[in-house]
Parts: C-alpha cells; sequence; structure tokens
DNA sequence: AACGCGGGGGA
DNA sequence: TCCCCAGCGTT
C-alpha cells in the first residue's frame, strides 16, 4: 500500500495560487446561485472558452429561474445551439420548474437536495453548493481527479466511479470550512490552467511543485490512468437539401436520442446515387426537379462519426405536409430554429438557386 | 457498470 | 488521429 498523503498541506498553497491566478469569468462577478447553476451546466464535459460567448446571451434573455421555467422549447434550444448535449438545457428547464413549484423560485442551499433536480448530478451539486452558498463540500470534475491523482501519485483508474467516489469521500474531510467555493475553483483552476492533460503540465508554476509525488518521481506523464473509451462507429448518411421557391424543407427531429428536438436537412443512412435519391423523394410525395451533388463532409459526435454526402434538390411547388416535416422561409431558418452544427456544411445550399438551365450561385 | 449524448481545440 | 473537456441520466 502507498503512504498516505495529508490532503490538507496542500490547501494554502493551493488558495494563496488562486488568489493571484484565478481567471477572470463572466460568471465568477456576482456568483448567485442562478448564474452559478447555468454556468456549471453550460461547462459540463465543455471548456471554458466554449461557454464564454453563451453564458452572457442566455443569462439575459432568461435572467432567473421563473423565465427559465416558462421558455419555450425551441427558443430554448436556440439558446442553447452548437453547445452540444442538448439535454442539459432540457433537464435544466425541468429543474426549474421543480425549483419555482418546491422552492419557490429559489434554488435550494443543500447538496443532497441539490441533487436530486434534473441534471445535478454530484459534481454540479458540490459546485453550487461550495461556490453559491459556502457549504463545505467537493466538487470532483475531470481536472479534479487528475490533479489529486498526480500529486498524491495515486495509479487508480479515473474512469471508475468508485474512484471518484472515494476522491469524493477524502476531499470532504479536508474541505476548508470557509473558503469552500474558492477551494473547488482553484483545484480546477490549477487543472484547468497548470496540470495539464496528456503529459504537458507546467509543473514550474505549480503551488504544489515542491510536494507533488508524480513530479517528484516522475512519473506524471503516466497519471492519471484513465481506461480507454470504446471506439466511434462510422455512420455514412446523405443530406438532402430540397427547396421549393424560397422554401426549405426541414425535419424536426425525434425527442429521444441524438440531437434530440432540433431541426435538421431530411437526411437518410447510406451514401445515396442520383437515381437512388430520385425513388427516395418520389417515395415522399415529391417531384424533384433538378438535383445537384453536393460535396462530402464529417461531423464527430462522442460516439459516432458521420460521413455524409449531400444533394440540393429543385421540387415543384407544395403545400404538403409529412411526417414530422416542414417547408420553412430559407430567411427564417438559421434564425428561428435550433440546427446542430452536424448540418452547418449544408446551411448555406439553402441560399443558392437550382437554375433551369444549370447550377448557379446568386 | 456500461452506454448514449455534441462539439471544438490542441498535440 | 487521438484526447480532453467544471458530467448526467438511463438501463
Amino acid at each position: 500500500m502507498r503512504e498516505p498523503f495529508d490532503l490538507t498541506t496542500l490547501i494554502e498553497p493551493l488558495l494563496n495560487w488562486f488568489k493571484d491566478h484565478a481567471r477572470v469569468l463572466p460568471w465568477r462577478n456576482e456568483p448567485t446561485p442562478y448564474r452559478v447553476w447555468v454556468s456549471e451546466i453550460m461547462l459540463q464535459q465543455t471548456r471554458v472558452e466554449a461557454v464564454k460567448p453563451y453564458f452572457d446571451r442566455f443569462l439575459k434573455e432568461l435572467p432567473d429561474v421563473a423565465a427559465l421555467s416558462d421558455c419555450p422549447e425551441e427558443k430554448l434550444l436556440k439558446l442553447w445551439e452548437g453547445l452540444g448535449y442538448y439535454n442539459r438545457v432540457r433537464n435544466m428547464q425541468i429543474a426549474a420548474q421543480t425549483v419555482m413549484e418546491n422552492y419557490h423560485g429559489e434554488l435550494p442551499a443543500d447538496y443532497e437536495a441539490l441533487t436530486k433536480l434534473k441534471g445535478i448530478g454530484h459534481y454540479t451539486a458540490g459546485a453550487i453548493a461550495s461556490i453559491a452558498f459556502g457549504i463545505p463540500v467537493p466538487a470532483v470534475d475531470g481536472n479534479v481527479l487528475r490533479v489529486i491523482s498526480r500529486v498524491t501519485e495515486d495509479d487508480a483508474d479515473i474512469m471508475k466511479a468508485s474512484v471518484r467516489t472515494a476522491m469524493e469521500k477524502d476531499l470532504l474531510e479536508i474541505m476548508p470550512e470557509n473558503r469552500a467555493g474558492a477551494f473547488n475553483q482553484a483545484l480546477m483552476e490549477l487543472g484547468a490552467t497548470v496540470c495539464l492533460p496528456n503529459g504537458a503540465p507546467l509543473c514550474e508554476a505549480c503551488p504544489w511543485k515542491e510536494v507533488c509525488r508524480a513530479q517528484k518521481s516522475g512519473r506524471w506523464r503516466e497519471l492519471p490512468v484513465k481506461s480507454k473509451a470504446k471506439a466511434r462507429r462510422i455512420e455514412d448518411r446523405t443530406v438532402l437539401v430540397i427547396k421549393a421557391e424560397d422554401k426549405v424543407l426541414l425535419h424536426k427531429r425525434a425527442n429521444k436520442g441524438l440531437l434530440a428536438g432540433l431541426y435538421e436537412f431530411p437526411n437518410v443512412e447510406g451514401h445515396l446515387k442520383e437515381e437512388e435519391v430520385i425513388t427516395y423523394l418520389k417515395k415522399m410525395g415529391l417531384s424533384p426537379i433538378r438535383l445537384k451533388k453536393l460535396e462530402d463532409s464529417r461531423h464527430i459526435f462522442s460516439h459516432i462519426e458521420w460521413h455524409m454526402t449531400g444533394y440540393a434538390v429543385q421540387i415543384d411547388e407544395t403545400e404538403q405536409e409529412y411526417q414530422n416535416m416542414l417547408f420553412v422561409d430559407v430567411k427564417e431558418t438559421e434564425e428561428q430554429y435550433p440546427i446542430p452544427a452536424a448540418f452547418s456544411r449544408y446551411t448555406g445550399y439553402m441560399n443558392i438557386r437550382l437554375g433551369n438551365d444549370r447550377y448557379k450561385e446568386e
């Protein structure tokens, strides 16, 4: 067994370092429970730089729990468009409704109560409890797992839930009573700015360089131990930008599963040839006039890789409605409908006209 | 415990 | 290419 590490020795150096090195972030001024909550949900599996442009806009549109609980789904998804993991914002709205009903619109200052809200797990409950309410509970995210694994030279596989639970327990015992929020943020800040992943830590700048066991042994490159994720599967798809006059056909995705509830260009599995596209369109009851092959594109999700090809299609004017499909004014499409990034390579083709004789750009 | 769920940036 | 990211809900 390894020699025990006294985590309390880490607190003061870390807090002193954080005083001088805390980044200025939008959600750090005025850390109200609601602002902390929104920021923490946005930051789940998402880098600070990616969140920045979304945070202020979201707070401006939905300044409090009541506004969030009442927001129409489409506006909600539009505010989240491009951030990914769209269930985060749906769950946050459900939680907001719970907070309105059970807590008079104020987040509960209680760790266990927070974890019962939709979308708030151990980490996020700890972050809100400590940062917004000063409650001395840990907030163990990927950064914390990494910096603690290294400083204590712990080889446990951080992918295992049991390892995360153990670290929460260890940290709970040493939480500084009056600096819980700063301590948790400092741990994460250290991971994000100094104790970088992939064996590239800036140890010279680290407040723990004198006590870090991985630094001392030179094993920092091997830590943390993390078992590999499953390989992605590849999916071939054909995307159809179907135009009738100034309208384009959009499809609303199912309410469960990948990109739930978002809008997309109709697309089918496989790489279809021109004749197959025409057959498919006719089966839908559409009359294609012109077809133009579009370039290939790929989009990588966490677990799937789409290899896409596309066609722009000009069809006869139609008033017909299809299953979960609607014709939308091209001008309104990108303004009003949340469309995931996977289709960004094809949105530009909405504005292109398929002329009578040949394909030309406007 | 395993899996599904987005998107982007850096090495 | 691969890895990582202020994770969580479902099964």
